[in-house]
RNA sequence: GGGUCCGUGGUCUAGUGGCUAUGACGCGGCCCUUACAAGGCCGAGGUCGGUGGUUCGAACCCGCCCGGACCCA
């Protein structure tokens, strides 16, 4: 039945079958109660309109774990969510319309956000299936759909129910950039040069005092002054009061252990606010709050003459004033680290403001996450620290419009805050009321809508829930979560605390955590360094199947990898191999070979049978544990190896000249062993295996199938078998070394084994192409004792500590005189010191070599279980 | 400053106590053999970052040092 190609073309396979999968029902969730359910939690991405590689890695394992699955039989749900909301796509659509958000009506504005997504949703999708991933598209969802973030408003309905939601004014992290408030998990600290200030505070009845500070625009914000209690330099100050420079406000010193006394003066000013130290020393202290700073990061009325400058500007005007008045005393460069806002990079200010918060209950969280199995496992102890180091609430709301609002009301006449009820969401209380008439507590009735909406984590965060089908069915955790490890602190993390906070178990069985990707040169990608690999690219100069066996080779899943492009040119080596297979099996089997019944199997086929299962179970062992490296070189190793190199060879003389049923024995077992490499394949290549699999007598889709499980064999036929492939191998790899065609005819060969076994030598004899004689013992050449190999494993435990005088005795012997003794005595004995000590058999084996012999001519080989002889 | 991971031929990578340390790419040589020259075979190339220890035995376990990456402060 061979009608192949000579060639393999991935760009119109792959393209064919690309077109064909997304017509068929191959990769649906059947929802089938007969099957366990494999749900996988998939990232839903930012819908940026761009795909990278960083994304083709991490779906790439996602796809090996889903496809896998499905081989085992499970009903496998890989859905692909979008997670639409947040400022990029607000400021993209500013861009575009040439507009401020404010400058139009919020809904307005939302549909922008809302179509500009939508676009950049098809272009990601289109690599998605350009990669050959296997999402069921009945399962796609975007938080910004009005279904899924009523989920989010019911979710945090439910919080605050639990309690876990209040509303409060606090410090809280500000950019003034995006003009919001952002959660500690969104602040990134960066290394930089700052200058330091040494600036004179003068003391109301005594001397006065020197600070250090890296920001004077903040001196209209200062409200106290701190030292170590333990630094002598100040300790009868304590309870003094300072005069503020320029601005004139009285403050007092106070001690505190959180100052660090080697740093600048050993005095620092404390303002509302500066950075986080701030926050707890004004708390602590019941210090009074003087904000300085407006939402877009400008001076306010409190910085007098400095009002209306920007923090850069405030910075170098302070700076100069201080020095024009005298306060300035000195200024150094110095290493700072600021916090910055990770959409925009811009420097984040604290601001105390009425916000929505969620609790964090740490040990809750823990308790969660130590019930989830981690991969690798040490990336539990990230999630852990971040938990532990956890010292605000989650600030939840942001000032901002393409989100999902909170779901709440003010009372226009008490104030009362009414929280919707779950049965009201979706609801945007901006555009209407609440449910209720009267207010509870005063029996108003008007109402102002919540204009702050929640953080875009706030509806990611519940993604296993919605994917399980919540409120409809009970939630029970998900197989799989995959994640990169730069977000574990948001990501996993806030599903862990609402999961945690909303049901009764824990959100997934597994985490597999990937690692990022860096360009060949082992960098990370950018444009300027020009190692950007784009996945459509190089699938078009290779093929999908090639770039995802690239990904899977990188490293073991976890761990950062390095693309290279010369596992991608491996990988087109392999297909070409495959495919050639392919060609040579499909041109000797046909539709009955699946059904020839009691074949006549001889040894080899039983070696190669026995070999697959083998390789079948160590592969599945790997893919239980997500070892997509381990398991990939595995299948190609046995694909390249054993059943191609070996046991084609082997097979080819019954193949052609075979008669009947030793020929079907022959087909029938080529087909089960080809078949199997190619369901193990699958996941990995999923175009040219289905291809593959088309071309020969096997049903349906091989994304269909099942895990290979390849019929029983006689093991001692297999282990004939084997020995038989490793004499074939040994004679190929001699012919080819001495340049003699592959195909010469042999004289004869003769294959000495250890103990008499019935050798099937049919194959054999066909393969070297030469009659093979089987002789038990050793052959007639002279052998010659040249070295000894010691078997440590043995000797090592036996003598211990003397192991290493035993060996020293065993290899300074002449292996002449070793062999004399062990043939003679069954052992051989050592003087070590005082003692005589007995070396047994099994410790150590005579290399014996061969020599010139007289007669005949003949080359010997060595094979691990045989000696051949080639007679030419 | 704290935490985590990593360091194996030119490059990338496997290998958590015991044969001669895995494989890929690259390099050199040979070979058109009825699946395969987009292939096969052979070869060169390694002080397993350094050092001290544990052990009969260490790439692997422990300590210290050097170098790199990431997370946190």
């Amino acid at each position: 039945m061979s009608n192949l190609p000579d060639s393999y073309d991935p760009d119109e396979t792959e393209q064919r079958w690309r077109d064909h999968w997304r017509e068929s029902d191959v990769y649906a969730y059947d929802d089938d109660p007969e099957r366990p359910d494999y749900v996988i939690d998939t990232p839903p991405p930012y819908p940026t309109g761009n795909l990278h590689i960083g994304h083709g890695l991490q779906w790439t394992y996602i796809d090996f774990a889903a496809r896998y699955h499905r081989l085992q039989g499970y009903d496998v749900l890989f859905p692909q969510g979008w997670d639409c909301h947040g400022l990029p796509t607000e400021v993209k659509v500013e861009e575009t319309h040439d507009i401020h958000r404010t400058e139009v009506p919020r809904d307005e504005f939302r549909e922008m956000c809302v179509e500009h997504t939508h676009e950049e949703i098809a272009a990601m999708k289109e690599t998605m299936h350009t990669l050959g991933f296997s999402q069921d598209w009945n399962h796609e969802y975007r938080t910004m759909d009005d279904d899924y973030w009523g989920e989010t408003q019911r979710s945090f309905v439910e919080m605050a129910d639990a309690g876990y939601v209040y509303q409060d004014e606090h410090p809280v992290n500000w950019c003034p950039r995006c003009e919001t408030a952002i959660a500690d998990a969104e602040v990134e600290n960066e290394d930089g040069q700052g200058t330091l200030f040494y600036v004179t505070f003068d003391g109301v009845d005594d001397e006065n005092i020197e600070i250090a500070t890296t920001r004077p625009e903040l001196l209209a914000a200062c409200v106290g002054m701190a030292v170590d209690p333990d630094d002598e330099r100040y300790a009868d100050r304590v309870g003094d009061s300072f005069e503020v420079p320029l601005f004139g406000q009285e403050i007092e010193l106070i001690a505190d252990d959180d100052v660090d006394s080697g740093f600048g003066t050993g005095a620092v000013m404390i303002c509302t606010f500066g950075d986080k130290q701030d926050v707890d020393w004004w708390v602590e202290h019941d210090l009074e709050l003087r904000p300085v700073f407006t939402e877009d990061g400008h001076l306010n009325e409190l910085a007098g003459e400095f009002e209306g400058l920007s923090v850069d500007e405030a910075k170098d005007e302070i700076a100069t004033a201080l020095e024009e008045s005298g306060h300035l005393v000195d200024e150094e460069p110095t290493e700072q680290s600021v916090g910055q806002c990770w959409r925009c990079d811009t420097p984040i200010e604290i601001l105390s403001k009425e916000q929505w918060f969620v609790e964090v209950r740490q040990d809750e969280i823990l308790e969660t996450a130590r019930d989830v199995e981690w991969y690798p496992d040490h990336m539990y102890d990230r999630l852990e620290e971040w938990t532990e180091g956890m010292e605000w609430d989650w600030v939840i709301s942001r000032q901002r419009v393409f989100a999902t609002p909170i779901p709440a009301w003010e009372c226009a006449d008490c104030g009362h805050v009414e929280i919707a009820g779950a049965e009201e969401v979706p609801v945007d209380p901006a555009g209407e009321d609440p449910a209720l008439d009267a207010c509870p507590e005063c029996g108003g009735d008007a109402w102002t809508g919540e204009t702050d909406v929640m953080d875009t984590w706030m509806d990611s965060s519940i993604s296993p829930m919605y994917i399980s089908g919540e409120p409809d069915e009970a939630f029970d955790p998900v197989a799989l979560r995959p994640q990169g490890h730069d977000i574990i602190r948001t990501w996993a993390f806030y599903t862990l605390l609402r999961v945690a906070a909303l049901e009764e178990t824990r959100p997934w069985d597994d985490v597999l955590i990937n690692g990022m990707i860096f360009g060949d040169d082992g960098r990370k990608m950018s444009k300027s360094r020009g190692n950007v690999v784009s996945p459509a690219g190089a699938v078009e100069e290779y093929s999908a199947d090639a770039v995802r066996q690239a990904l899977a080779l990188g490293g073991q899943p976890g761990s950062d990898i390095q693309f290279q492009w010369k596992e991608v040119t491996s990988a087109s080596r392999f297909q070409t191999k495959l495919w050639n297979i392919t060609k040579f099996a499909a041109g000797h089997v046909d539709e009955s070979t699946p059904d020839v019944t009691d074949p006549a199997y001889r040894d080899a086929d039983e070696w190669i049978l026995s070999r697959c299962a083998r390789v079948a179970e160590s592969v599945a062992e790997d893919m239980e544990e997500y070892r997509f490296d381990s398991a990939l070189r595995a299948v190609r190793e046995f694909v390249w190896h054993d059943l191609a190199d070996d046991y084609l060879e082997l097979v080819k003389g019954r193949l052609y000249e075979g008669r009947p049923g030793e020929r079907k024995a022959a087909q029938h077992a080529l087909l089960a062993a080809l078949s199997a490499s190619l369901r193990m394949l699958s996941p990995f290549a999923p175009f040219i295996t289905e291809e593959a699999w088309d071309h020969l007598p096997t049903d349906g889709s091989v994304h269909g199938a099942s895990w290979p499980e390849p019929p029983t064999t006689d093991p001692e036929a297999a282990a004939r078998g084997s020995i038989v492939a490793e004499v074939a191998a040994a004679v190929r790899g001699w012919k080819s070394g001495e340049g003699v065609p592959l195909n010469a005819d042999l004289d004869r060969i003769e294959v000495y084994l250890e103990e008499a076994r019935p050798l099937d030598t049919y194959d054999l004899a066909e393969a070297v192409n030469g009659p093979v004689y089987v002789e038990e013992g050793s052959p007639s050449v002279e052998m010659v004792p040249v070295d000894v190999d010691v078997e440590h494993s043995e000797l090592g435990p036996a003598f211990r500590d003397r192991a290493g005088d035993v060996v020293g005795e065993l290899e300074a012997t002449d292996p002449a005189e070793l062999q004399a003794e062990l043939e003679t005595r069954g052992h051989v004995e050592f003087d070590i010191g005082d003692e005589s000590v007995t070396v047994e058999p099994e410790m150590f084996d005579i290399v014996e070599e061969q020599r010139a012999e007289s007669g005949e001519e003949v080359v010997v080989l060595e094979a691990d279980e045989a000696t051949v002889l080639v007679f030419e």
